[in-house]
DNA sequence: CAGAATTCCTAGCAGTGCTAGGATCTGGAT
DNA sequence: ATCCAGATCCTAGCACTGCTAGGAATTCTG
C-alpha cells in the first residue's frame, strides 16, 4: 500500500509538471508553439505520457485555464478589498482585469478565447467561476440602481472583456487603454438622470 | 491582347468564386472545416491553385473578412439612418452590430478574431475599416458630452464586441442578450449627473 | 505547324493531434 | 533468489494539416 501512495503521489507531480509546462510554453512562445511533442520534449517523457493524465490538448489547455481562474479570483479580490467600495471598488476592480489580460495573455486566452470545455452560464460550474463573477458583482451591485445587478455585471464584464481582446490584437491602440477605461467607468458610476 | 483580358477575367472569376466557397464552407461548418484540401475540391481544382491566387490560407480567410466587413458598414448604415438619431440611433447601430456577430459568425470571426493581417488602429487602414467605425462615430457622438468621441466609440465598440464574443462561445446566456443590450445603452445614454 | 510560355496537377515535405502494440521495468508471492 | 503478473512507458504509425517543387499538359505566338 505504500507504494501505491508513493505512486499517485509521483503521478500527480507529473500532471503539475505537464501543465506547468504548458503554461510556460504558451506565456513564452504563444499556444501555437504548445505542441504535443514540444510538451513532451520539455517534461522529458513520451507523447502519450500526456494522454494518460490528459484526455487531449485541449484537456491541457483547460487545466492552463484552471489555474488561471484561481488567480484571476485572488486579483480581483486583493483589488476591490484594497479600496473603500462605490466607484472605486469598480475602477479597481476593472485596472486588475484588464492588467490581468495584458499581463498574462496566454492565460487570459486559455480561459475566455479557448477551452470551450469550462462551463460557464451555469448554476453549478466551478467555484473559481462563480467567484471570479462574484467578485465583479460585489463592484458592480453598489451602482446598479434599479437595473438588475447580475445582468449588469455581465454587460460591464463583457466590456471588459471587449477593450481586452481589442487591444491585445492591436485592433485598439493600446496607448488610449487608460482613456478609455476611464470613460468606461464614467458611464457605468454615472447615476441615472 | 485580347485574349489576355479574357484569362484576366477567368482568373478574378476564380478568385471570387473561392473566396464564396471558403466563406459558404466556413458558415457551413466552421473555419476548422475550411482545410486547403477540402477547398480546392469544392471549386475544383487542386491545391496549389489556390496559392496561385492568395499567399496562404490566412490570406483566403482576409479575403472573406473584407466581404463581411462591408457588408458590416452597409448594415450598420441602414440601421443608423432609418432612425432619426441620438438614442435611437445608438440603439439601432448596436443592435445591427451584434445581430450581424449572432447571424455570420464565422464571417465575424474572420473580421475580428482571426486575420491580424487588416490593419486596425492606423490611419491609413481599408476604406471599410474608416467607414465602419464612421457608423459607430456618427451615432456615439451625439452623446460623447465632454467625453472625446473617437474615443467613447472605441469603448462602446469594446463593449459591443465583448457581448458578442462570449454570447457566442457560450459564455453568457444568449437569452438575456436584449436585456444586456439594454442596460448597456441605458449607461452610455444617460447624461452626466 | 513547331517552339515558347503559361497553366495546372501529382507527389511530397514537415508538421499536427492522437493511438495501437509491444518492450521494459516494478512489486509481490513463492 | 526467482518467477510471474501488472503497471509503465516508448517506438512507430495513422490520418490529417498548410504549403511547395517539378514535371506534364495545354495554350498562345511567330
Amino acid at each position: 500500500m505504500a507504494t501505491g501512495t508513493r505512486r499517485e503521489r509521483e503521478r500527480a507531480q507529473r500532471e503539475e509538471l505537464i501543465v506547468r509546462a504548458a503554461r510556460e510554453l504558451a506565456e513564452a512562445e504563444g499556444w501555437d508553439a504548445v505542441t504535443t511533442r514540444r510538451l513532451a520534449a520539455e517534461i522529458e517523457y513520451s507523447q502519450p505520457v500526456l494522454y494518460s493524465h490528459f484526455k487531449g490538448k485541449n484537456a491541457i489547455m483547460t487545466a492552463v485555464a484552471a489555474q488561471g481562474f484561481e488567480e484571476l479570483v485572488t486579483e480581483l479580490r486583493a483589488a476591490r478589498t484594497a479600496v473603500r467600495g462605490g466607484p472605486e471598488a469598480l475602477a479597481a476592480v476593472a485596472a486588475a482585469y484588464t492588467d490581468f489580460a495584458r499581463e498574462r495573455p496566454a492565460l487570459y486566452d486559455a480561459m475566455f478565447t479557448h477551452a470551450v470545455e469550462v462551463e460557464f452560464a451555469t448554476p453549478d460550474g466551478p467555484a473559481y467561476l462563480r467567484e471570479g463573477f462574484g467578485e465583479l458583482l460585489q463592484a458592480v451591485e453598489p451602482l446598479a440602481g434599479d437595473d438588475d445587478p447580475g445582468v449588469l455585471t455581465e454587460t460591464f464584464w463583457a466590456s471588459l472583456h471587449g477593450l481586452a481582446t481589442l487591444e491585445r490584437s492591436g485592433r485598439l491602440p493600446m496607448s488610449l487603454h487608460d482613456e478609455r477605461l476611464r470613460l468606461l467607468l464614467g458611464r457605468f458610476t454615472r447615476p441615472k438622470g
